[in-house]
DNA sequence: ACAGTTATTTGAGTGAATCAAGTAATTCCT
DNA sequence: AGGAATTACTTGATTCACTCAAATAACTGT
């Protein structure tokens, strides 16, 4: 479990139930990845691939480095949930597509995967849109 | 930078906008720390050590295996932010503290991470408490 | 065709995290 | 009091995420 990025010092309610939720939702994201054997990262990256893509998009997207990409990638193949297939128009790249195997994980994930969904479903759909309003207002 | 716990579909704005919150609340924990030369789980620890405090604690509230938290304590004591003294009480254990140089980091860590400060600061006391009492109901 | 750029991989290194096993000191039980 | 069980922590082994620097190959523009 990935220590908590926690609140030093909460100066205000609001600030340390922000901070309760990204924790809780941090933790929740890693046990639903834990329930199928995935680590948050490979989670993540199955997550994006709704459309076969290359390397550096993800790489970019997710603001990290290439190289970083490249192992997850290995790893996630080696699972035999992406293949990753040369790119006909151009040789250098490389096109990573989930298989099968990969859609069904990445399905049971989504699945497994209920916080926000929960949370969210606890507010009335008023509270849901003030909701929102502030967390689009305080993100600035 | 880790890798956003992302959202695989969001079904929903409140969701979507959830999960936004969560991804720039953790890059910019990890930036603060990154200012100070700590990784999130080095920053995290100091900031919980406002009293010095045995090692079997500091797993136990965050949530993580006790040799994780040695590594962690070994590598900031190297770096002269905190010590491990012998318990009086019990030999057995460690009681660990910050030392000055440790308060001073994290302090400059607690100032660096403007975060959370800055998108309740975005909001009027009034809004700040609607979102404190719609993220509890949220959580449960 | 040649130089420069781009896409990706490889290799080396750090750190977080977990698990299993070890050590030492405490507690509990009779 | 004495021995067994428990507790607090460390060590060692392993996996994975992450970064940076360097290598390889293939593309682009002149």
């Amino acid at each position: 479990m990935a220590l908590p990025n926690g609140p030093v010092t909460a100066s205000s309610e609001a600030e340390a139930v922000l901070f309760d939720l990204v924790d809780v939702y941090d933790r929740a994201y890693e046990a639903a990845a834990a329930e199928l054997s995935l680590s948050p990262a490979q989670a993540c990256v199955l997550g994006r691939l709704d459309e076969r893509r290359g390397m550096g998009g993800l790489a970019e997207e997710l603001g990290c480095d290439a190289s970083n990409i490249t192992q997850i990638v290995v790893r996630l193949e080696a699972l035999g949930l992406v293949t990753r297939e040369p790119n006909p128009r151009d040789r250098r790249a490389r096109l990573v597509a989930r298989t099968p195997r990969g859609d069904e994980i990445n399905h049971r994930f989504a699945t497994a995967f209920t916080f926000a969904r929960t949370a969210v479903g606890r507010l009335s759909p008023d509270e849901q849109d003030q909701l929102t309003a502030l967390l689009r207002k305080a993100l600035g």
